[in-house]
DNA sequence: CCAGGCGTTTAAGAAACGCTTAAGAAAGTG
DNA sequence: CACTTTCTTAAGCGTTTCTTAAACGCCTGG
């Protein structure tokens, strides 16, 4: 997972022309994933770690007020717009109540349409990911450092992070160095890069963290105990 | 300050008809205080501690948007509704990315504007200005000093207090340029002024207190046990 | 047990990044 | 309006990080 990309954007859309055309006109500015049910974005919204999201009022399977509601008292602070063809002011002060941040009725502009997601994700930072546990360290990708269980914090290099959070994302899968090279680095580098990092990540955490599987490539915890 | 009273909330609108009613539509929700100029506006904006600002886009003496500018430009993070009959959409993406939260056009809605204005403050869970301590110094609230903690006193400018100010709100977590640029500088900056003006808090406090992180940005304290 | 492959460790050049300085532009002040 | 302070840009230089490469040691199959 790239880190430094643009804001996380869930959209929830049940319109088969609107969706995909909503969503490639927010591309440039955001990843967008569209859903096109309600459901699906509950499931979503609630699993998902989202900058912002923008729903539909009228969904299938559930409604949009329903979903902003299921989601709010599920304690999911991310910012909300809803987008929908109903304008009237009693249908947009039933959704700004349901826990939505703002409305825009259709036909709407897409600059403004923009401008006012621009100013959802301004006041609302996108959460810190949560760290990640590694054997008896904590990996915080945020702080690109680790913190052992008795306080000892180690800072590490970008390349070195990325590689361990490779690793731990899938703790006892063996990744082959060409799998974690083309993840992570450039595609031109050499195979050696990886066993160069793994020799850094294991002076500076220790040296029982990554497992060698010889003739394979690196594992991390959870091999046969 | 504030009591445990309605939120407090600062209208500007120079219009005598419009700017008395809006106030008496809000009475019941939110003390208000109505204020007739862009430069009163400035005025007040400064030097209460609101909880929501509602701004005519069209003022004399001071432009709404100019308005709007000035306040975010001097650290103020309050909610602010732009409320105004220009109504087309450049004008709305002017004003929110001027740093407003929200755009309504009359003529409106009592009960929409009503809605969004709780869904802003219901967002923004009202600002706590507490002085803020930083390894042996005290930022003061107004943000123009810090005081070491044997009473040596070293003032500050308004940059350099916001961007102390930012850092220090969160102590640990790391923030990139492009986070600090955007929330107190202007858009068009370079992020090399964040560079810049941590050298200058750098000289004047101490070294230790801003740490770098290599590739991401900079922190403020909670690093080193 | 030996040989060849594979992994580990070091070192060093290249590239990216941050620090510092200086100077012009803008804003504030009397 | 002139003066001072603050803000912003840009460029040179030093440091950290990235990548390659080569020497050395360990593992595994025959």
């Amino acid at each position: 997972m790239t880190t430094a990309d643009r804001p996380s954007l869930l959209l929830v859309e049940d319109d088969a022309v609107l969706g995909p055309l909503i969503a490639e006109l927010l591309d440039p500015d955001y990843r967008v994933q569209l859903v096109t049910n309600g459901r699906d974005g509950l499931h979503h919204g609630l699993t998902g770690a989202w900058d912002v999201m923008v729903i539909d009022r009228g969904l299938p399977v559930m409604d949009g007020i329903a979903l902003i509601a299921a989601l709010r008292s599920k304690g999911i602070a991310t910012p909300i717009l809803i987008l929908t063809a109903l304008g009237d002011a009693d249908e947009k002060i039933r959704g700004l109540d349901a826990g939505a941040n703002d409305y825009v009725t259709k036909p709407f502009d897409a600059g403004e349409l923009a401008a006012r997601l621009r100013a959802l994700t301004r006041t609302f930072p996108s959460p810190a990911p949560a760290p990640v546990a590694i054997g008896d360290w904590e990996l915080d990708p945020t702080q690109r450092s680790v913190r052992s269980v008795y306080g000892h914090t180690v800072s590490l290099t970008a390349k070195e992070g990325q590689l361990l959070a490779a690793l731990a994302a899938e703790p006892g899968r063996v990744f082959t160095r060409d799998e974690l090279l083309a993840a992570y680095f450039h595609a031109s580098d050499q195979p050696g890069v990886i066993d160069t990092y793994v020799h850094h990540l294991r002076r500076k955490i220790s040296k029982a963290v990554i497992r060698t599987v010889h003739g394979l490539g690196y594992q991390i915890g959870d091999a046969h105990e």
